[in-house]
DNA sequence: AGTACCACCTGACGGC
DNA sequence: TGCCGTCAGGTGGTAC
């Protein structure tokens, strides 16, 4: 699921639960999940460390640590976080285990082992380096538009470039061009000012509702499309039949008369 | 600039 | 029951 809703909603899991806590030991059981340094350097860096605060851009979330650098947190196609304390409540995939010196732990778990984790100099740097868009909540309309217009690729493949806007992945970007109306094939130079005011509102309207129902599909608003993704399903607009496609690789979902 | 294709991983599911 | 292809909400590299 991570996706900019999803990541945020993380955030706050750790904001609510591992702030302040002193680290004692962090165990690494998938070496390949750490980026850009050694398991040796990773785990012996933290320990004595508190996360101080958090961060978000895109899909990435930043820790601060109150002696070593930013950790940076990424969850690829099926990572989330768990604070626990029970051995019993240990996650299945738990790839690194954090261990605060109140007896709880914070697993880092991701199934397909697609995020990562690696130590940076801090957020900004991070950003730079790797060229990516800003958040797609902190743009106004007009940066939208400046953003989008000119671009001549698919629409839903533009929303989806981390590099031009960071934060939307393939399923936000069906659930916002469903609600605005939009085939996800279009070509974004195909679409007007109107059209891109329209997108941005929408886009804006999503990942918040997504946020305030805690990024959980089943508590969305009857008139959203990702409850509904399987083929065959009923558009919740018109009834009629949601259809399946692929756009750049990836499956995609649409209601061939509400979306044009 | 844009796209197709492959790779990285694990696991679930449907067909035979 | 077992094997196999396909697919899954991400990203990065390569080749055209």
């Amino acid at each position: 699921m991570p996706e900019l809703p999803d990541v945020e909603i993380f955030r706050g899991y750790l904001d609510s639960t591992a702030l302040h806590k002193r680290i004692e030991s962090v165990q690494v059981e998938k070496a390949r999940v750490i980026k850009n340094t050694t398991v040796e350097d990773f785990t012996g860096a933290l320990p004595g460390n508190s996360f101080l605060s958090t961060r978000r851009h895109g899909k990435h979330m930043f820790v601060e640590m109150d002696k070593a650098d930013w950790l940076r947190l990424h969850f690829g196609m099926s990572g989330y976080l768990k604070y626990f304390r029970d051995a019993d409540d240990r996650p299945e995939h738990t790839r690194v285990l954090f261990q605060f010196d109140n007896g709880y732990y914070l697993a880092y778990v991701s199934q397909r082992m697609l995020g990562e984790l690696s130590p940076v100099k801090s957020p900004e740097e991070y950003l730079k380096s790797k060229g990516l868009g800003p958040d797609a909540l902190d743009i106004d309309s007009d940066q939208f538009l400046d953003l989008l217009k000119g671009r001549r690729g698919m629409i839903k493949t533009t929303l989806m470039n981390q590099q031009i806007i960071a934060g939307l992945g393939n399923i936000y970007t069906d659930e916002v061009l469903f609600q605005a109306g939009i085939m996800p094939d279009k070509k974004t130079s195909d679409l007007k000012d109107d059209d891109l005011k329209h997108l941005y509102q929408q886009m804006i309207s999503v990942i918040e509702t997504a946020i305030e129902k805690s990024a959980q599909p089943d508590q969305f608003p009857s008139s959203y499309l990702t409850p509904r993704r399987e083929e065959g399903s009923s558009c919740p607009r018109c009834s009629g039949e949601i259809n399946k496609t692929k756009v750049s690789q990836r499956g995609t979902y649409y209601c061939p008369s509400c979306q044009s």
